[in-house]
DNA sequence: AAATTTATGTCAGCCATGTTGACATAATTT
DNA sequence: AAATTATGTCAACATGGCTGACATAAATTT
């Protein structure tokens, strides 16, 4: 205990007027929440988590990528990598070829396998956008995604760059 | 191993053509994935996590919510609250209160320390949305507001309502 | 050619945070 | 008086992060 006395309960609420935009604070943890919970559902059939789902996503959308450069994209460690890297493999989602410049290279590629389960798990989630954005002008389209990029670190917004727009 | 063979890599990435909005499911990534990057490292500094963040942002949104109620917002087991609660109580950050009318429920309060890691946590995320939004329009504000609401599954969109506007 | 650096893999152990199941207590409701 | 409800707690377990240490092969530098 920090204190003897019991220190006071406060009964007011946090509000706005504490200068702190609690409200969308507050709608991205909910939709974030919700967001992955549709993915979660197909990966418990497989035994796989979330954690399989972010590689399986990014090796299928940069197909060939390094395992240096897939750590840089998830920001976790070979080691956490690892473990579920090598479930993906031995289940026959994902292979990896020896780089062709620099042999010490790994080069990860979805099979036909993994490119399925891919989808699966990404076709929920984009309808929920789609639902979202209902009857929503390409404008506002345009202003949702422009804000979410602009909520990434600066100096990691080349990340999304990489990615294949069409 | 599922076949004899290798399984073929495929190397031609998903792109939106599959029929997928790959676009807004990596932002969505990428913005949490930062989002919630701010307020870890103070959480680190106090020995806490994110699951400790969650509910001092709650108690301190909602004082006086019962220990059910927080469940449900945060979608997790009884077992798993007890221990981040517990540690929040023993630090002095949260106080539980005796139900008036009834007496087996635990009002949950945060206490003036509660409260000021609570704004000290939210501070770094409502910057970094203020920045996001930048010098976006009032009408841009809230075409992101609504899309995220429309993220959340529409069964729980009561929890949003149920918090403070102002 | 030798030494160093780099990309990757792996072993071992630890921690945080989620889970289920079982059971206890006190207070409320029937 | 009996049943239900809100909460707490114990035990065991799983996932997915982490650090540190070390090994190997390939590329780069000296």
């Amino acid at each position: 205990m920090a204190d003897e006395t019991a220190a006071e309960p406060i009964r007011t609420p946090l509000t706005i007027e504490d200068g702190i935009d609690f409200s969308v604070i507050e709608l991205l943890f909910f939709a974030y929440r919700d967001f992955t919970s549709d993915p979660d559902e197909i990966l418990a059939d497989y035994g796989f988590g979330r954690a399989h789902h972010r590689v399986l996503h990014f090796v299928n959308r940069l197909p060939g990528l390094t395992v240096a450069e897939l750590l840089d994209v998830l920001k976790i460690t070979k080691q956490s990598l690892a473990r579920v890297l090598k479930q993906l493999i031995d289940t026959g989602h994902i292979v990896q070829v020896q780089g062709l410049q620099d042999r010490r290279q790994r080069e990860l590629y979805p099979t036909a396998k993994g490119r399925t389960l891919a989808l699966a798990l990404a076709r929920p989630q984009s309808r929920r956008i789609a639902a979202a954005f209902d009857d929503a002008a390409p404008a506002e389209r345009e202003t949702v995604e422009r804000f979410l990029k602009a909520m990434v670190n600066p100096e990691l917004r080349v990340q999304i760059d990489k990615l294949p727009g069409e």
